[in-house]
DNA sequence: TCGAAATGACAAATATGTTTTACATACCCC
DNA sequence: GGGGTATGTAAAACATATTTGTCATTTCGA
């Protein structure tokens, strides 16, 4: 891999709160820990595809509504 | 985590070779190595997010069509 | 204003995914 | 039979995701 090709945009904290989970609460749901949501919320990394599913799940909506692939600019400026 | 909570199977091969592509065009199109096909292809892990989202828009398929969630069939036999 | 609950940060350790390299097998087709 | 292409296996090194533990900050109700 090495250069990045797009990144993963996530809508887990507003989906989360609507349906007025504490990160805790939701973090149990999926069988994960507060600070995988946390850093997964702050979109520090992606979670796993099993993860990422266990979530969609949890929240009851379809899984590209929870995410959603954006695509690199395409800018060859390296 | 650590308790398996289920597994993501996958259709890869099949539209893979449906659409007419080997491993390695395969790999070559999503921007990973012939042998992450491979494994994938043969459920020994499931890729990243980002992985899967790429191989699903090369294959033009919707993400569902590609990926699915098997949660563990029940079994609170621990 | 006190205290508890929720959120945010951060580091070390572990688990999982990905690459690289290398070799084996099967299939064609010439 | 020999050469090329596609697929399978495997191990080491590396990258990313996840947990565990700990502490700081914010929020909010009593």
């Amino acid at each position: 891999m090495a250069v990045s090709k797009g990144r993963v945009l996530n809508q887990i904290r507003q989906l989360r709160t609507q349906a007025g989970l504490t990160q805790q609460d939701f973090a149990n749901l999926v069988g994960a820990t507060r600070q995988t949501i946390l850093a997964i919320e702050a979109e520090k990394y992606a979670p796993s595809l099993e993860l990422a599913f266990r979530m969609a799940r949890a929240l009851s909506v379809p899984f590209e509504t929870l995410f959603q692939f954006e695509e690199e600019v395409a800018g060859p400026r390296n």
